[in-house]
DNA sequence: TTGTAAGCGTTATCAC
DNA sequence: GTGATAACGCTTACAA
């Protein structure tokens, strides 16, 4: 193993102090032309690099941002993380992925690794589970920044930017009354889930308000499988009276699309379908599923600049919310 | 902000020297139980966690393995990902996640960050257009362990992990022969591609081999809409006449079930589908697609362990492979 | 314009 | 058992 180069290494062979070399190598305005020149060639021959170990002792924190997800499979996530990388990249940052299994104490167990790390700032989507937000608050006694994202808590005194979830709902419901699709068979995810009751309610309200409710018929499952059942067993108990079905999620999709198959029923004829979905499995399908698109991506990009914000010091704690688009497709 | 907790601090406040207090907090024998036990005491009450940064430039290496992809939004790095990530914890490291966005500058750059952070060992699939192998090589010149997996490298001074990919291509072909499946049309991905080039090798070797060679179309499919378009175009000049569709991606697989739903060719019937996949996929459609599997979980397991190897200094560069299986499904 | 020296928080090597 | 003390590689007043 080659020695890897160090100031004093450079300042050896060149017979100058480590400060002069160390000045040099950051263009420092009251140093040498030449002696600058003679510095930086040398540097680059030995292919010197900063010490990140010890540059950070020194300034006391590291230029890592921390990005703490429940899970990173999850194509959400992953635009989501994608968008920051890249204006992180641009800035000079880089990224740690850190994934709580959604485990609230793999959670803290990261935060704690966060913090021990000095980051530079967090990132973070609770856990389905997260109860106490003590440990949360630890970092801000250690000043370090922190910007929740999609599954924010309800505490106030943090800074969350996330999707309009009741915007969306809404968005939804409008779109399928304007496309004259009633009646409709929503399915809802989990319904302890603040997104699933900010979603219904936005959906909801739209019909309310329209004065179509009764035409309206709400169910919720958990997971794909449950979509099959609600999917087969509602159309066949109403004799496939519905002309529409929304679904909350990719997940939900799945099952529905999986439903009306069974059911030998064709999109969009047999009955149109609406999803919610950060864009990437309705696209899949043929047709092509219609969707209102929720962008982790665009949430990304968001989060990125308000961290920027609240890192520069000047700004307020609140909640930043991400408007959603309409993706039209063959089902709807 | 609190000032943080430091071993200095500890000392001062009991009255004894750092290097006690050092010595006292990780059990070090010949330290008097009753000084250890005043120590620990103190450092729970004052929340104290020891400087990574000044840990590490003591130590010269930090306990964070980076994991370099072209892409993250792939199901298939992300289980590699997630099977490192859990092993890795386990044994007290973290994850540290690049991508390369296919651009081996990007990489390049990434491979900087991970010498300037003196990385304890990184793992890395290759963009598709990396040329030169120096900026690896250079790695070596400062004992970071290198385990390539997925997309490795010609050279074999380095040490690789990859899928099967010609036992692969073959146990597709032996399962369609097996279920009576000829004529078949595969569609594969780019031909430039070793990993085609390898799995289609191991196809035609068993069609070969079983003398059916003549009863085997072969195309190929960069993106999910070409894959449309020859679905389309082989059924119809050749007046569906195949039994059977092999895909060698999901992506293809995409394509091509989009294709058979444009004319209107329902699974397994008209025609069977076998595709090669990671597992997330397959499953959402009805009939589920039947697939070999290529998990990106186990090749992460497989790959830590080996990088494990690596560290513990007793072992040979070469390169492992891993097997696929079969997951049936309604399609074949 | 350049050099000296103090310190960032730890660990490790000596002494006592 | 415990305590000085010297690194690790870098930045930054403060001198010269």
């Amino acid at each position: 193993m080659k020695t890897t180069a160090t100031l004093k290494k450079i300042s050896d062979h060149l017979n100058i102090s480590i400060s002069t070399v160390s000045r040099a190598l950051k263009d420092h305005p009251d140093v040498a032309p030449e002696t600058k020149r003679r510095v930086k060639e040398l540097a680059a021959m030995l292919d010197y690099e900063p010490n990140a170990f010890a540059v950070n002792l020194r300034k006391k924190h590291s230029n890592v941002f921390a990005v703490v997800v429940p899970e990173i499979s999850n194509y959400f996530y992953h635009s989501f993380i994608q968008a920051v990388e890249e204006d992180a990249r641009r800035m000079g940052y880089t990224l740690m992925i850190l994934q709580s299994m959604n485990d609230p104490d793999v959670e803290e167990q990261n935060l704690r690794l966060c913090r021990h790390n000095h980051v530079a700032g967090i990132f973070v989507a609770l856990t389905s589970r997260t109860a106490h937000m003590q440990p949360f608050k630890k970092l801000e006694t250690v000043d370090i920044p922190l910007v929740f994202f999609d599954k924010v808590p309800a505490d106030e005194t943090f800074n969350k930017v996330s999707i309009a979830d009741y915007d969306t709902g809404r968005q939804a419901a409008e779109l399928l009354l304007k496309h004259r699709k009633a009646p409709v068979l929503a399915i809802f995810g989990n319904a302890q889930l603040s997104i699933t009751q900010r979603r219904e309610k936005g959906f909801t309200d739209v019909c309310r308000e329209a004065g179509t409710l009764n035409k309206l018929t709400i169910c919720y499952a958990e997971h794909a499988d449950e979509a099959v059942r609600h999917t087969v067993q509602y159309f066949q108990i109403h004799g496939k009276a519905f002309a529409s079905v929304f679904s909350m999620s990719d997940e939900i999709m799945c099952g529905v699309l999986k439903g009306l198959n069974q059911l030998q029923m064709k999109l969009p004829d047999d009955a149109a379908l609406l999803t919610i979905s950060n864009g990437f499995l309705p696209t899949l399908f043929s047709p092509e599923i219609a969707f209102v698109k929720t962008s982790g991506y665009d949430l990304g990009k968001l989060s990125f600049s308000r961290m920027m914000e609240i890192m520069s010091g000047k700004t307020f704690v609140r909640e930043n919310f991400l408007a959603s688009t309409y993706i039209p497709g063959g089902s709807l």
